[in-house]
DNA sequence: CTGAAAGCGCTAACAA
DNA sequence: TTGTTAGCGCTTTCAG
């Protein structure tokens, strides 16, 4: 193992400056700083990053708190996983990874360690119990998702309420009058998840200014469990004839059975979904969607995070104005029969 | 910030009783170890991560390298993740994320810098560039995934290679001749991705004495791609009657396109798929499928390092055996026409 | 069974 | 512009 010692000694010159030419907090001589690169480069160095940790006070390393429910739309938290990782990176961070077992623990383990710097938590629910903690620490924190009450927190998401409110505008716009919406797994609503529940909120409000009706049912995902949701939906509200489906895996599943139910898309009911661009392209019918910018959400985390770190920036909420893509999913409600 | 050394103010003992109550790595009595552990909770201590670290020369992480790539099945690696960490953490360690992104870099920059005591690697190329450095390295690490040379590496993966057979035994025991392969992106096979080109060649491999016909394509995934994948392959051999589909996203498109082709599953045409079980069980037509056991790759890597760490445990390749399940997707070839 | 003390490799005053 | 030096908080000999 090569150590700053013996960098400073091949180069001919002092531990401290090797350290500030690393550093670059102090202005050094080029030709000094050259020799000093150059024996690096030599050796082979590598700063050793616990006693980096230990001197300097801050380990570089950013902690990540993903749930490990199964009951969400995987792809999305592991592109935002990703887009963390990597923005972390170019910002000289390392990401440690937490799954939400540990629960508050975590978060304490973690800040009392100094193991990282800074936590950034994903899965945030209405009443989340490891906020207060959050509001506790001087640990800096990001929140990717939005609770009831985020005093004193930063968080960055999609503002799900705006994304429910334009699909309602969306459909409303068509003249359709009877719209049903298809959600998350029951248990997703139970633990009260903030973006589930504000995007129905934001879709009621704004479909009880367009005075349409909103049938909205939870449902897991598979065939099975959608053709008994769908009946459902039929049976109570025979004149439906919009869908704004939140759940990635009902998205196909609904498709189909409409297919088989000889109700055309979109000649018969329009669909809009909430969902990555991938699916919406990918599906049987290229769907009408708001997309869920992962990789813009995990980016912005960082990059919040990282302004409080250097001392800039404060709490603040930011919320990304959602984005209507139309499709071939949607088009005007049919004449009334 | 407490300190181990406010503790053992605290606690009335010395700085060293104080760190072998926490390690246990010699005894101390009873009443010692109590008081000790006391003030412990009371002042809510937690052992600084970098000077232990520096102290003791490991840092208890882990670190998993994940690809970047979008082309691979998400979800698959994200379970393979989570059971990294959570596995990781019954063994009192932490894991630290890493992206594809740096490539070979990120391995000299973990084990030069001590950040990591080992490492896991996920998505390996038959002739992956980070190899040579693993095998210089006296860090230990556990591929996730079989590379074309093995030597003086650890490798968990599933047996790619039986997979690929056991799925031509099944069909070619229900009579099936002529069989088809619905594959994985064909970016995967460029670059050489071990599981992608194993299955293959196991499922030719057992095609050959089974003495029926294999007709390889790759496919990215989606409706259209898959419709086009689908005409050429009755094209080209019209009397397919089975099907193996390796591509998550092409299994729906797959069983839309045969329904709506009026190819009844499994009257007319069977279909094998290799995916978690999820994704076959909540398929349109319950999957036959062989099943990729993500949560025991990922809590088996763990083991292994563990294993290594702790200096039990060597070089090994461990290949998990393919499970394959009957569901509604198969049954026997029609009679010839 | 317990203490004292010497580092681990680096950063950041303080000096020059 | 550079060097000297005192820790950072912990582990681990070496003594008792």
């Amino acid at each position: 193992m090569v150590t700053l010692a013996e960098v400073a000694q091949h180069a001919g010159v002092s531990a401290s400056t090797v350290s500030y030419v690393l550093s670059g907090k102090r202005s050094i001589s080029a030709t000094t700083r050259q020799r000093v690169e150059q024996s690096i480069r030599e050796l082979g160095y590598h700063p050793n990053a616990g006693a980096r940790a230990l001197a300097g006070k801050r380990s570089n390393i950013i902690a990540l708190m993903i749930p490990l429910r199964t009951d969400m739309y995987v792809p999305v938290m592991m592109e935002i996983a990703i887009a963390v990782a990597t923005t972390a990176r170019t910002h000289g961070y390392d990401v440690l990874l937490l799954t939400g077992e540990e629960g508050p623990d975590a978060v304490r383990r973690v800040t009392g360690s100094g193991l990282a710097d800074a936590m950034i938590l994903m899965d945030v629910e209405l009443e989340d119990e490891r906020l207060p903690l959050l509001r506790e620490t001087d640990q800096p924190s990001v929140l990717i998702g939005l609770p009831a009450d985020s005093t004193g927190l930063t968080c960055v998401d999609l503002d799900w309420s705006a994304t429910g409110a334009l699909c309602v505008e969306h459909l409303a716009g068509l003249g359709h009058r009877d719209i049903a919406v298809i959600g998350e797994a029951p248990a997703v609503y139970e633990r009260h998840t903030g973006f589930a529940e504000r995007t129905l909120d934001g879709l009621r409000a704004r479909a009880r200014r367009a005075g349409v009706g909103v049938l909205h049912r939870p449902c897991e995902g598979g065939y099975d469990a959608l053709a008994l949701t769908l009946a459902r939906i039929f049976d109570e509200r025979p004149g439906t004839t919009g869908f704004v489906v939140q759940n990635e895996s009902a998205v196909e599943p609904l498709l189909a059975l409409l297919r088989q139910q000889g109700r055309a898309v979109p000649e018969d009911v329009s669909v809009v979904a909430i969902c990555p661009d991938q699916v919406a392209v990918q599906a049987s019918v290229r769907l009408t969607s708001v997309a869920i910018p992962a990789q813009e959400m995990g980016r912005r985390a960082v990059e919040h995070l990282v302004a409080k770190l250097d001392g800039r920036g404060g709490d603040e909420v930011v919320l990304l104005a959602p984005e209507l893509t139309v499709r071939a999913s949607s088009g005007p409600a049919p004449a009334a029969s």
